[in-house]
DNA sequence: TTCCGAGAGCTAAATTTTTAGCATCTGCTA
DNA sequence: TAGCAGATGCTAAAAATTTAGCTCTCGGAA
């Protein structure tokens, strides 16, 4: 299995990558009404097709219509994903990330969510021994 | 203002701007190097061209050269790629990313970098009092 | 002051992406 | 079983991206 760089992607691709991450699974149809400035069915499909030969997706037959995956497991792929965005946008500093997280989702976290991330973070201390 | 779609870029926009993101400010020979599977020089500047029109990026002389920078001031841009981070792998659930930061980092992290985590925690209990 | 190199803008051409249209195929329903 | 709805693949055309080439300008060294 060769790597295939995810920022080789065109707009389209990356932008039907996405969507197929954030659902987990779709099926053309599906894909396309999830896309921004949405092309016709027929266009999604040929594009899905790409995809599918540059490695990024599989698919497996539902019936008539086939539902994509993403080729990824979704923890490698999430990740990865993370790593990038560590190094583009935190000078590789998780401590940023992490701040920059908890900004953006402070109102929503919750006494409890708090807990739990300290939690995480005990885990990572234990297991660093 | 206008709100300018980070995912409405290009293939080699995208690329641009996530040297000039990782770097802070860079030069058309800079972004150049930095580029993967780099074009003409003059290509490179036909783009940071288009990126400042639509609003992407800025630049400043220096000397002869310039030096672009981008519009979005660092801590809202990093707030944002990490918005959708989460949306499109972690369900929009930020203890998820925390948990994948933490497990990308972990042979990295110090107790250090734990103990401010753990504070970076405590702040944001406080201030969600 | 004159020349050279580095860098800028612009334009048109090459290449890639993106798209729609058409011909099939398959399961379901009447 | 005949017809319909909803998929699919393929192909060629349209649109967008990406690129190189040319010309011009400026600062610094000779």
């Amino acid at each position: 299995m060769k790597k295939i760089p995810l920022d080789q992607l065109s707009r389209r691709e990356r932008q039907i990558m996405e969507v197929i991450y954030r659902t987990g699974q779709a099926t053309a149809t599906e894909v396309l009404e999830a896309l921004p400035d949405p092309p016709s069915n027929s266009a999604v499909r040929a594009l899905l097709r790409i995809l599918e030969t540059k490695g990024h997706l599989r698919h497996v037959a539902d019936r008539t219509r086939y539902v994509f995956l993403p080729t990824l497991a979704p923890d490698r792929a999430r990740r990865s994903a993370m790593q990038s965005l560590v190094n583009t946008f935190f000078e590789g500093s998780p401590e940023k990330a992490v701040a920059a997280l908890l900004d953006v989702k402070r109102s929503e976290l919750s006494e409890n969510d708090l807990d739990r991330l300290s939690q995480l973070i005990e885990n990572a201390r234990e297991e660093g021994r």
